[in-house]
DNA sequence: ATGTCAATCGAGCGTTCGCTCTATTTTTGC
DNA sequence: GCAAAAATAGAGCGAACGCTCGATTGACAT
């Protein structure tokens, strides 16, 4: 049984209120938290059900049980409260992602298939904020809209030196594909993006994950064996 | 040079007409469908930059010229323009993909090849029309949304149905894992989805269709021989 | 008890939304 | 050339929007 409940969501919303100490003007940081974490579920709910735009302050208010008033005293603008989840999604990845166990870091092929299960699994546990950086990144407006875009570009350029390092070491097969690193990113957010899908066809998260690393070593490595044969349950019959 | 110019767009607005002639109210075919392409190419434009619920109809009589209630000659709810542009890529998508020449419907691995080919150059040459599906699709409301999911189920449909087809006459290397049918459509979805990324890279149409095939060939083929060494320009180096 | 200030509320403001409806212009049939 | 019909325009309607702000409550130091 995978996890049900939301990833620590409660760290999350302490970290969103430091990073957004300036426009949020609760005083008391254990009243923040705790009245953000439930405003910030509430706005993944209803985001993700309905679109960031659908969704109404009103809507908002009432779902968190929060008045309209009390929301705006954690953001000044719908954009605003908007900008905090999404600067929170590129945060975790930012933490999650840029420290592999030194063990791993030295092999790029080990390093590869780490940041493919690490990051399948962090989108797993958060699967509401990433489905919600997703789906809305676009609505940002245009000015800022580089804020949103900013997590894509750094989990493509994780991919990118991993496979780069390893081409230079000489690991890979003559002939990869050029654009490899930046079709791994979506051979990822399928996972949540159609979770549904998933869940239906019984598919684990595990299989999941060794699905797409086989896919990208097949595509990347010099002979076929490094196709994971011990695990029998991923492939056909 | 790749093309420019919308996918004959007149076309799909003949087609959009004839299949919903109920909801549009004007007599006279050849002023519909002069119209509705004015009324639909705008709304892909400001939808695929503001969003559909983002943009108002207000926006959209401006944008086109036409005024509010000439728009609602041709539709008679917000959600019902949606559900055209939505039924017009299906229905593009079946019609482009279900009749493959003979020769190549006989080999289930040719067959593949030619459907990702074939898939992508569709979506580059109506890439306004699958960039808004892609966006909107979740913004149709909850009853309906079967409409919006079903160019997707098409999609793969016709990936599984081919790689199922190719294990059964033994093509295929033991151990492809079971979920790649599943994973074609977002490695052929990048390029629309993130065209100005494929664009400022200088890759072209042709690279791109290249490498996917080479990443679903490697997957699933017993050897690696068949990655087509032909074409160097895709590589590294 | 009382004064202070942080926290909370929700009615109200101005604006914009989806949509309608009548008036007007353009096209058509004879 | 002129009714009848088709096509078009845009002001107007009620509702809902993002957001504000004065009133109210609660917690705590003195």
């Amino acid at each position: 049984m995978e996890t049900e409940k939301p990833f620590d969501h409660e760290a999350l919303c302490r970290s969103m209120l430091e990073h957004n100490s300036e426009t949020i003007s609760i005083r008391n940081p254990e009243i923040a938290i705790k009245k953000l974490t439930v405003i910030i579920d509430a706005a993944l709910r209803l985001s993700n059900k309905k679109g960031f735009q659908a969704m109404s302050l009103r809507d908002l208010s009432k779902e968190s049980g929060v008045s309209m008033g009390g929301l705006y005293a954690y953001f000044d603008t719908k954009t605003t409260l908007l900008g905090m989840i999404l600067g929170e999604v590129t945060r975790a990845v930012e933490r999650e992602l840029s420290n592999p166990p030194q063990e791993v870091a030295q092999d790029p092929i080990a390093h590869l298939n780490w940041l493919i299960e690490h990051h399948i699994r962090l989108t797993d546990k958060m699967s509401p904020w990433f489905i919600f950086a997703f789906m809305e990144a676009k609505s940002f407006p245009l000015a800022e809209r580089p804020i949103a875009t900013q997590s894509d570009e750094l989990t493509e350029r994780y991919f990118s030196d991993v496979c780069a390092r390893g081409h230079r070491q000489g690991l890979l097969r003559p002939g990869v594909p050029q654009i490899l690193p930046m079709l791994i990113k979506p051979l990822i957010q399928d996972w949540y993006v159609k979770r549904p899908k998933y869940r239906r066809r019984g598919i684990s998260l595990r299989t999941y994950i060794l699905s797409v690393q086989a896919i990208v070593m097949a595509a990347i490595l010099p002979n076929t064996e490094a196709l994971a044969p011990d695990h029998p349950e991923v492939f056909y019959d």
